[in-house]
DNA sequence: TCACTTGCTGACCAACCAGTCATTAAGTAT
DNA sequence: ATACTTAATGACTGGTTGGTCAGCAAGTGA
């Protein structure tokens, strides 16, 4: 008769796992006021092995910052340059339903961590400006300009759009993050948005 | 010769004074990493004194949010009321200079305080939303309405109006906050966006 | 089966801080 | 002056928690 053994060691899943359960109390409690100790507990190993992974309690937040949020705009960026369809049809297809999944997702938490912590992590905000928002803005500017040489959109009035694609965006956002309960019909605001945004660009 | 009094009794200003030394260490560092004596110190008092005004730091919490937002949303509140302005010159008038002024102004340090901490105290929220939200889209809404009843907009496409004014506001005011250095025209955006939605409701 | 490496545990520590309260002294009334 | 009230102080405490580390035991190789 063995006893079962107390713990398993597999030095290759851990720091996925533990910045996985990092997300989770994050996004339940936000940043200081989690504790290791409770990320331990999520991830079912002992507060001590968490900092084996990761030096220090920051650490870790920038892990679960970086690891959340680059997966999600490669894969949006990736769909821009494959595309087929028009660029209206993109923008009324693929773009619509990736915002208005946005203010759902694990994006939206990252933008709470980020609006709260930010200013005590001026790198971390540094690193999602260029690698999410100058990146998702650049993509959606170079996707106007590919509708204005097809002849789809006018050239003028272009500068200041892609902010103005997300606006709603992000007031949906910020709306469900502090208003978790009052309903508000996002996808509609989206919608009415990108509809003015098109008749504005093809005029 | 006396010595100089150490300190002056003055228990009309103190609850004031230390509800703005409360708002700027909050503004500068966040609720929670704020510390009372921190609070204190910029107040010129000692920590206990902070306690005779106000039972808890979230007591304090709370009367600081309460403070800064209910001033300046009567103020627009009583704008719309009061003014003889077609909706048109109200809206690219006071209406447009008042949602410049947001972003950069205590409103949105109050917004950043309610995204990280909203989730730790409701009736906060429900106040906010009750006081500010609800109140401000409410004097937009009947503002729109005014104008349709005068001839200058059409009734239809007034759904979710209110929201799309302010949802440019809405990104700056969260651009500023996350990328304090990166510059972005707000005051453009915000007006592109009114010039879009006018066009809208008049066309 | 024995020696060895190392992933993992959990008790511990030092620092921090919200909140208390015994004491002091500023202002006031007599 | 004197007695009194109370605004204000600041040392202290109890609870909390990020981070450490000595030891334990799971896996590995011979």
């Amino acid at each position: 008769m063995t006893d079962p053994p107390k713990y398993q060691r597999r030095k290759e899943d851990r720091p996925q796992e533990i910045a996985d359960a990092a997300f989770a109390a994050f996004a339940e409690n936000g940043y200081s006021a989690t504790r290791i100790d409770d990320v331990a507990k999520r991830a079912g190993i002992s507060k001590g092995l968490t900092y084996l992974y990761y030096k220090t309690k920051e650490d870790l937040f920038k892990a679960v910052v970086k690891n959340v949020v680059v997966r999600r705009v490669d894969a949006l960026i990736g769909d821009v340059e494959a595309t087929e369809l028009t660029s209206e049809a993109f923008i009324r297809g693929p773009l619509l339903s990736f915002m208005k999944k946005v203010p759902g997702s694990p994006i939206a938490i990252v933008i709470r961590l980020l609006i709260s912590e930010g200013p005590r992590h001026p790198d971390l905000v540094n690193y999602y400006y260029e690698n999410v928002v100058a990146r998702g803005l650049g993509a959606i500017t170079t996707f106007i300009e590919r509708g204005v040489e097809r002849g789809e959109f006018r050239r003028e009035a272009l500068d200041h759009q892609p902010h103005l694609f997300l606006a709603p965006m992000m007031l949906s956002m910020i709306w469900r993050l502090i208003f978790t309960d009052k309903p508000l019909d996002t996808d509609q605001l989206m919608e009415s948005q990108v509809d003015m945004l098109l008749a504005q660009l093809k005029a």
